[in-house]
DNA sequence: CCCGGAACCTGAAGGC
DNA sequence: TGCCTTCAGGTTCCGG
């Protein structure tokens, strides 16, 4: 699943691709991908237009424009953008972006959750987020201020996009085990020095998901086609029916929140 | 404001 | 073999 180090891999790996490139053509095989303008007006607001340059923000992707408007897209679940799929990759083409030279950017997406938008004012839709956590300004003292006011419980509260932005299932689990912190905790009860273990651990995991451009499980792909392999480096996350790296017990999965979360049971003992 | 659950989607997997 | 249920999870919406 797309998320921080995923949606990072993507962005740098488009960059060059797109930079600079003219969209010639909008092909929506399912209207339903465009949340905003209406579909028609989508269309024509890309048309002829150069892409200028590509950011990330949070989970969302924006390639700025040479108009007043950037193009934004959200990859939820299972989105990916590919530049040459593969003919295993050739199904669920939501929508073609085409650019000149007779490039394209192909939006695959089997569930239907992934939405792009055209707006002028991108705070619109990143105005809220919370801090990036790999930014100079995301302290240990910042992440204790937001978790303060917050009784739910702590894994819940790092998936909140307006708290943090960019954690998505995987990395809060994967953060929790590396900081031996249950994530069943209220998330104001934590200690000056879990907090601190959880902030470095967040950047951690984090940064080494981008270093392995991202986790492939089932439905994500880098725009070549080619799966990441930070899910070749989770210690709890997903990892069902096996044990803790760190001591051997079984890694215990429970539903919390509507969420699948693994942990360990020893390593992140649950003390309120 | 904070919290928690449902809805949106579709394919895979497991039970009977 | 085939039908039915459950599971997967990022975001948004709604009720308490």
């Amino acid at each position: 699943m797309p998320e921080l180090p995923e949606v990072e891999t993507v962005k740098n790996d488009l960059l060059p691709y797109v930079t600079g490139q003219t969209i010639t053509d909008i092909t929506l095989n399912w209207e339903g991908i465009v949340k905003q303008p209406s579909p028609d007006e989508f269309k024509k607001r890309l048309l002829g237009r150069k892409i200028t340059g590509l950011s990330r923000r949070a989970k969302y992707l924006l390639f700025k424009l040479d108009s007043d408007d950037t193009l934004i897209a959200h990859l939820r679940m299972t989105g990916s953008l590919l530049v040459d799929p593969p003919a295993e990759l050739n199904n669920y083409i939501r929508a073609v972006i085409h650019l000149n030279g007779d490039k394209k950017i192909y939006f695959r997406d089997p569930r239907k959750f992934a939405r792009m938008m055209v707006v002028q004012d991108v705070a619109q839709v990143i105005g809220k987020l919370g801090p990036e956590p790999l930014e100079e300004s995301f302290t240990p003292e910042l992440l204790s201020h937001l978790l303060e006011k917050r009784k739910a419980p702590l894994k819940a509260v790092l998936l909140d996009q307006e708290l943090i932005a960019g954690l998505g299932n995987m990395y809060a689990d994967e953060a929790l085990f590396e900081a031996g912190i249950n994530p069943m905790r209220c998330a104001n009860s934590l200690t000056k020095p879990e907090i601190k273990r959880l902030h470095k651990a967040i950047r951690e995991v984090l940064r080494l998901g981008i270093m392995n451009k991202g986790a492939s499980e089932v439905t994500y792909y880098r725009p070549s086609g080619e799966m990441g392999k930070a899910f070749e480096a989770f210690k709890v996350a997903h990892q069902r029916d096996k044990v803790c790296p760190k001591c051997g017990e079984p890694i215990q999965w429970i539903k919390l929140r509507g969420r699948g979360t693994y942990y360990c049971a020893k390593c992140q003992p649950n003390k309120q």
